[in-house]
DNA sequence: CGGTGTGTTGAGCAAGGTCAATCCCCGTGG
DNA sequence: CCACGGGGATTGACCTTGCTCAACACACCG
């Protein structure tokens, strides 16, 4: 069920079959979630997580003049609100881009993580850091980068994340997402998401349609991305 | 030493005293820092982290086309990159905007901690996630918000923040940086920057001069931020 | 007294937004 | 089999926010 997870912590430390057997008796429930379901609300109190055990969840938040800003995607192996365990009342929102299966995992159980495995706590803070890394990437996309760049990094970006976890082709990923919310991800409208797409397609850099992002050179797409992988910690280190 | 980082803990939950000695005993070395030094680079290993004494940090990311992002501010009492300390390499790099005293925390104490204090581990894990739940504002701020509105959120946060720690007068805070600095934080130009504070000046929402934000009514600037505090976990719950 | 860093302002420009029409795919019901 | 409807994608025409370039003001400091 937290197959996922297990490989994305594997690739950033070493886990003993021990911590798996914990890690693996988190999960109380598990749950389908229909497409376009908000599964969390923001400012809520929350006394459980979600590990994406497959399909597309996001973060969001709203303004009060009906604009939204998606804060995160979140695939197969993340915890999504890992944060609100630390934090007891959310931030923001949670949504089913596509048809889910969570697995929920009670807080109560991951205090009695905290007191019980340093090292296992230590791996799930990094995974929280990790999430913050990828903010401040995107918030450097947004500040700074042209409409052009900041989709073509978000791809790379997906692509990798999709990559570890096994569910990367050579030539791309299943990304189930609408350009209307693509738009919400990066800051634009959908109107522009379409232009840029077009032109991403004109420049044989990426094609995005039926969900699926096609990458028919990824370092080429890397490169007009200017896009440099450390801030995602690909590297294996006692943590 | 440390007195702020207690008083932004002890508002979100209680510390008792012999916790309180052992996050005094942190730090093993200040230091004075001057103005306009990066003291923590990107791409870096890091096993230290620093915490804010006085004056004002930021972390930034650099494009290659020279474009320069703010990710995030650090004032008094802030673990400017605890993050470090799980990442082991760090995405941004730790700028000082004004002259700085810090405490510097080996990661060897961090670790020790986190083997021996479940409910520490906890509140420095809730700390890193305040910091990612800032910066989902940012990302809001930035994809979402006018130049106007992005600007007086985040004299409303700093605001907020500041007094947090004893640092706000109630019609200001002193906010050292420059306002090429605050374009770099907010995704504009400087010349933007400069005339959004004009427009906020004759607003009368606030007012930015001498490394001092004047604020004449709090209330109005929130209300014209859309400024809502959820995000900074204000409430003091056991964590 | 000149240099440097910072702030201010104007004029013109461009990236991206807005509005609105059209298209396309696909599922549904007659 | 076909008409219909709805969600999503695409395109054109025009507009606005914020950017660029450049000049100038001002303070502080060696």
């Amino acid at each position: 069920m937290i197959e996922k997870l297990l490989m994305k912590l594997s690739l950033r430390d070493v886990i003993s079959p021990s911590e798996e057997e914990r890690l693996r008796a988190l999960p109380a429930e598990r749950q389908t979630i229909e497409r376009h379901r908000t599964i969390a609300f923001a400012g809520r109190e929350v006394n459980q997580s979600i590990i994406v055990v497959n399909g597309l969840l996001c973060r969001y938040k709203d303004l009060r003049n009906g604009g939204r800003q998606i804060s995160g995607i979140h695939i197969a192996g993340d915890f999504a609100d890992l944060h609100g365990f630390t934090l007891k009342r959310l931030d923001d929102s949670i949504l089913a881009m596509t048809r889910c299966e969570i697995a929920l995992v009670p807080h109560e159980r991951l205090r009695k993580l905290t007191e019980e495995c340093p090292h296992l706590t230590r791996l799930l803070w990094f995974t929280t850091n990790l999430d913050a890394a990828i903010h401040r990437e995107w918030v450097l996309s947004l500040g700074r980068r042209s409409a052009l760049q900041r989709m073509a990094h978000f791809f790379c970006e997906l692509w990798v994340r999709h990559d570890i976890v096994g569910l990367a082709q050579p030539d791309g990923f299943a990304l189930g997402m609408t350009q209307n919310e693509l738009a919400e991800c990066m800051g634009l409208t959908p109107v522009h998401v379409n232009r840029t797409l077009k032109l991403l397609r004109e420049m044989d850099l990426a094609r995005f349609r039926n969900g699926y992002v096609e990458i028919p050179g990824l370092d080429e797409l890397k490169s007009a991305a200017e896009f440099d992988d450390t801030y995602l910690s690909l590297e294996s280190r006692p943590r």
